[in-house]
DNA sequence: GAATCCCGTCATTAATCTGTTATATTGAGA
DNA sequence: TCTCAATATAACAGATTAATGACGGGATTC
């Protein structure tokens, strides 16, 4: 089962030995990671996987890094993702500081994987609080992450794996909808089969756990769309 | 992804195998390690990971150690923060002792790794009590990790190697929950291969040791993410 | 060199969770 | 208010996951 509500990388490398390193490393760090080998490759697997961090190669075969960096800031879906750009040393450095290019930030090759690491988690830190931050505060309810505990109030809620990861992705994005399908994708994972209706089962376990002693219900049903945390509740 | 609750170290080191030493035995005790190769890197990765210790050797290419030192001095954030000075044999000895450089401590190359861990220890006990303690008392359960001695009240544990180095490494972080992965990595190593279930005997066998008379289980399973020492165990 | 201890694996059992389906309920639009 | 699609809920069987006991081999100790 691929576990989920972690936090996403999408590497566009070429050299598959620094692709290989990166993703070890990421994947030590928590991040699920996503790769692409050119540009063309990366437009499609960042619309297919939305990652929450785009990790970009300056110098690409054919689409180079600074035009895939443009048409991912021209398209809806991954206007806002991060960006943090590696370049070779001298290679265009000082365009790239006075350009617009739309990234976040950048790293000159060759770099330490301690300098690299850090400044992914500054980046996501900035971009996506919830995604890295060990515990989630909503209204009465918190979840601590490392402590793998849920609390309403004082009270500890016990929570099957499942429930604890849906939880876990509404209260990432507070107000966020999220469909039957984008659910089971990121919490179920793209590899399992399984019905869109489960979702529903679910939710209304967690609600259960979540609303015993008959408190306001802070997961918001909108009808014909999905779910979400209700940000309302969070005040 | 961050992780807190423990203890943090960046080494500042051109050298690379003594880096990967360095690193490999810090691991070993359970510290998270960010690496520079020079003083540049040092001051960029210092300001983005906030270490609880910095360990600087005192020859750097291009900016010196004693000039890292100052800079880090300088800045609001890494003011505070305890750093250990490598250096080769009468290099300087005399003139570290006397200027002021701002280091906590000196270590003269080369050394043993045990005195290296003891003083890092040292400085990181007076910086951040609690995560190195020699005794970590949670509960009824105490643990001397200098005598290698386990008591459960007044009765005395015995505990295989394995064993006790998983409750040490449970303890230095009460609540926080480890995977089983996690577990194999710290308290096995990276080299060797065991089954993650493993653990699970493991466990099973600490839990038989500490809870021989029928006291409270202080091991938390959680379900499909691990084990934790349970922090309300300690109150 | 024998005895002991410790370890890693496996098979079995126990506990808990999961996905599906059937049925009830809800809510929006006619 | 009625209708119908969408959602909620309860129940159940099967699947996962963890706990436990047993065993052989290798290391350690005396």
């Amino acid at each position: 089962m691929s576990e989920t509500g972690r936090p996403s990388v999408l590497i566009v490398e070429d050299e598959s030995a620094l692709c290989t390193l990166l993703r070890y490393n990421l994947e030590r760090e928590g991040y699920r990671v996503f790769e692409a080998r050119n540009g063309d490759e990366a437009l499609v697997v960042a619309a297919e996987s939305s990652p929450d961090l785009i990790v970009l190669d300056w110098m690409l075969p054919e689409l180079s890094g600074i035009e895939v960096c443009r048409r991912l800031r021209a398209r809806g879906e991954s206007r806002n993702v991060p960006i943090i750009m590696l370049t070779a040393r001298g290679e265009e450095t000082d365009r790239i500081r006075g350009l617009d290019t739309g990234a976040d930030d950048y790293i000159v090759k060759p770099f330490s994987m301690s300098e690299f690491l850090a400044r992914s988690r500054a980046v996501m830190r900035r971009v996506r609080p919830g995604l890295v931050e060990d515990v989630i505060a909503l209204g009465d309810i918190n979840m601590d992450r490392v402590n793998h505990r849920v609390h309403r109030g004082t009270r500890e809620l016990h929570l099957g794996p499942t429930e604890y990861r849906i939880l876990e992705r509404l209260m990432q994005n507070p107000g966020r909808v999220f469909s039957r399908e984008q659910l089971l994708d990121t919490v179920w994972g793209t590899e399992v089969y399984v019905e869109a209706r489960t979702v529903d089962v679910h939710i209304g376990r967690l609600r259960k756990t979540l609303n015993q002693s008959g408190e306001r219900d802070p997961i918001r049903t909108v009808r014909s769309a999905g779910y979400s945390f209700d940000e309302t509740f969070a005040n």
